[in-house]
DNA sequence: GATCGATGTCGCCGCTCGGCGACATTCGAC
DNA sequence: GTCGAATGTCGCCGAGCGGCGACATCGATC
């Protein structure tokens, strides 16, 4: 993924292999730096995510880090901009809606689409992971472009169906997404949650059959 | 929140030099520092959670962390030992239970009273956050202690009550579990949680409709 | 060829961290 | 009283951190 580090040290001797000397491309190297941050912080999570990290990781020097993106904050802003792309990933063009017929099939369908596309992103799932326990200028940015990145999704998930009378569907999907987000974290941190176990496949799918449950006990 | 045996400590500040002479006193200086550090950990976080935060905390020497607990894991067993008196501090004798014809009346009220007690209990709500952020072995130990106290909790609540047939109530409650933590821990963070504002009790009000809701339509 | 800005590199600063050795003070047993 | 152990204190170490100034190198332009 990362190109590797740069073999210029001459050590042995001068490298005749390479007859065109590493570019000084300004815009490789800032791709780099998004990668290896993004990478960082999917892999080892927030706590030991900094300049000195992301510049190790990135091959490079952290000077470069503040020259190109003001700090880290400005890299946490780029990685949010990057985030816009979860939704276009995650929309399957094809079931559009036409056959979810009732506000309860989309809802079933989206939670366990949005499950799975958690299950299979680390880099959300540590966002999500880092929004729950700071509150810092970093994470409220981030977290405000991937809260956008959600509701994008939603909404055009979401098409014309509308929620049954009577139900404060902005509540009740906000408690299942907070539903979603935690077994995942939990999983992912512990391989359960609340005395479930969330490790095999066959785990997986008592916590899918639950949460279809509790999507039609309120939506039908 | 906890019961300072010291008049001399002020609110949240490093104590300095007392005229007071400090007694050698290991029991209270234990204490002290097992004080310390729940008081950090619920306020700060676990982010600059360490020997030496702790130790400035205190007021005294990180030695002494070093010599009466064996260092941060052994203390953090000692909160994780500590967290056992949550149960019995959290379970009204008065409506045992008899008042609770069925699962569902059960399960509604056990929400409500979990939801209330994590949004009253900062130290808790840092410990869950932690749960989902790392996997450390302080973690691990911490988080089964509370698992535990969690499991016992419930089990005393529950009485005689069971489930209804044909539902999966381990994989359930699970789920509404990792809601109820979720949605406070986000608002605890945030504010909000997946566009839901929590702030005013008035929003308190529509997110513990909404559960009531999920509850009733799963368990009836 | 000389110049100058863009790009990349190096090393220092002050700070906090966890850990620990060495010392100071007090108290109880004898 | 004496002495040893319990209790509390001090300061050092190596490491990593964020931040930044100074330098090196390259490419385009004149």
């Amino acid at each position: 993924m990362l190109n590797d580090p740069m073999p210029l040290t001459p050590i042995a001797s001068a490298p005749q292999a390479e007859p065109e000397k590493r570019v000084r491309d300004r815009g490789a190297t800032e791709k780099a730096i998004l990668n290896a941050a993004k990478a960082l912080l999917a892999e080892e999570g927030f706590q030991n995510f900094g300049i000195n990290a992301v510049a190790r990781k990135a091959g490079c020097d952290k000077q470069l880090i503040y020259r190109y993106y003001g700090g880290l904050n400005g890299l946490v802003d780029a990685i949010g901009a990057d985030l816009g792309t979860w939704v276009k990933d995650r929309i399957p063009e094809d079931t559009g809606g036409m056959f979810l017929l009732t506000y309860g099939d989309l809802m079933e369908r989206l939670s366990l689409l949005f499950l799975q596309a958690l299950r299979d992103d680390p880099l959300m799932r540590r966002i999500v992971a880092w929004e729950v326990s700071e509150n810092t200028e970093q994470v409220r940015r981030l977290s405000e472009a991937r809260s956008k990145a959600l509701a994008t999704w939603l909404e055009r998930m979401r098409g014309s169906l509308t929620p049954p009378k009577g139900v404060d569907a902005v509540a009740v999907n906000a408690i299942l997404i907070a539903a979603i987000q935690h077994i995942v974290l939990s999983a992912s941190a512990g391989g359960q949650c609340a005395g479930l176990a969330l490790k095999a496949s066959k785990d997986w799918e008592k916590a899918e059959q639950a949460l279809k449950r509790i999507v039609r006990g309120v939506y039908g």
